[in-house]
DNA sequence: TGTACATCAGTGAACGCGCGTTCACTGATGTAC
DNA sequence: TGTACATCAGTGAACGCGCGTTCACTGATGTAC
């Protein structure tokens, strides 16, 4: 490929670098410049596909959520085992997402950081909220700022994976992979059977 | 009080600035320099204190694990109601700690800016922890690395408890503190229900 | 098919910012005798 | 009770850093005629 003045694809490779830099430097790490030297141009060259820092982290914010939208669908298309089984399976698969992912798990929830009026990031958001909702009520919820009492269901199995995960992440079984392994083969299933379904 | 060269007490004033600069601009907009602008003493002045920033962020991420720990002691200290109800109490008061004091809860997790060598903060990170444990299982774990399955049921309280909390502190419910007051007070109580004691 | 020209997507230098920390210093305190 | 002096707890200027963003610019592209 030659070097070129035009880049020709740099939205995509801005956000795989920012993607990349996340991974190896978390959060807190981050930086646009950053970015911008990793995917080999000036400073200013993002600027062009995304308005500024916090339109590119809500841009990889909202590729995160698909992502994990995707997997917990992913982990119910089967129709094998009864439905509290099912929703064990995407229990399961919402934890080792975020142990898979730790850096990009942890900026879908700093909305300080991010732009949460963004379409997309809404979009991606309520899709992987569906997958939740959807198998264990049968329906999406119209909305959760109504309060409906059979969203407790729902909440309690999202809050508890939510922080299991967290807890993990955040070093409360160690910090080592190997104790992180266990938890989540195998304390998570039986705190997963902790709620009735 | 007269103004002198020594200040008299400024560790404590310190932590003070810094718990209310916390509240002000979260853990993203904390720094160390404005904290000393708010106690009233130069820059450098914390340093005969706290080595540097990340120690003045253990200190106070120390303190409000006591607080939290003393919290969940108070709320089942009564002995009145029987397990499962002293749980839950215990579970609404972790949440309502998580929302009265967002910052300081964020904080105490955001483990890539504290030392968590400490031991401050690993004691009264313990002392939050037994709370919880000795109330669920009636003894306290000797320690979370080994796998014991009776720990599933501390794991899941906690894991349902912190999730909720985090859910709702990231804006699940919607940013409005009247979204967030129904859904502790409405929502939280059923879905603690869900969970097997 | 050729060409003028608007638009797009980059450059790279520069700006201004606030940060954490260091440094040489000094005022206040407390203790040994 | 006084006093010398070590230690403690501050000052405030300065350092160097990396950041996000702005700016005037230019090379490349694509489209109208």
């Amino acid at each position: 490929m030659v070097k070129s003045y035009h880049h020709g694809n740099l939205r995509a490779a801005v956000v795989e670098a920012a993607e990349q830099l996340l991974g190896e430097r978390g959060v807190d790490g981050f930086s646009l410049r950053e970015v911008a030297r990793r995917a080999g141009v000036s400073p200013a060259a993002p600027s062009h596909h995304f308005t500024d820092v916090r339109g590119l982290l809500t841009a990889v914010a909202a590729r995160a959520f698909d992502d994990l939208a995707a997997r917990l669908e992913r982990a119910t298309g089967g129709e094998d085992g009864d439905k509290a089984d099912r929703v064990r399976r995407q229990g399961e698969a919402y934890v080792r997402f975020a142990m898979a992912h730790p850096a990009r798990f942890d900026l879908m929830w700093r909305v300080a950081l991010l732009n949460t009026e963004d379409a997309e990031y809404r979009r991606a958001g309520a899709r992987a909220y569906a997958a939740l909702d959807e198998l264990i009520r049968g329906e999406n919820a119209p909305s959760l700022e109504k309060h409906d009492p059979r969203l407790a269901k729902t909440m309690a199995c999202w809050s508890v994976v939510h922080g299991f995960a967290r807890l993990a992440l955040d070093g409360t079984f160690g910090t080592s992979k190997a104790a992180l392994t266990r938890a989540v083969s195998g304390l998570l299933p039986a705190v997963l059977r902790q709620i009735e379904l």
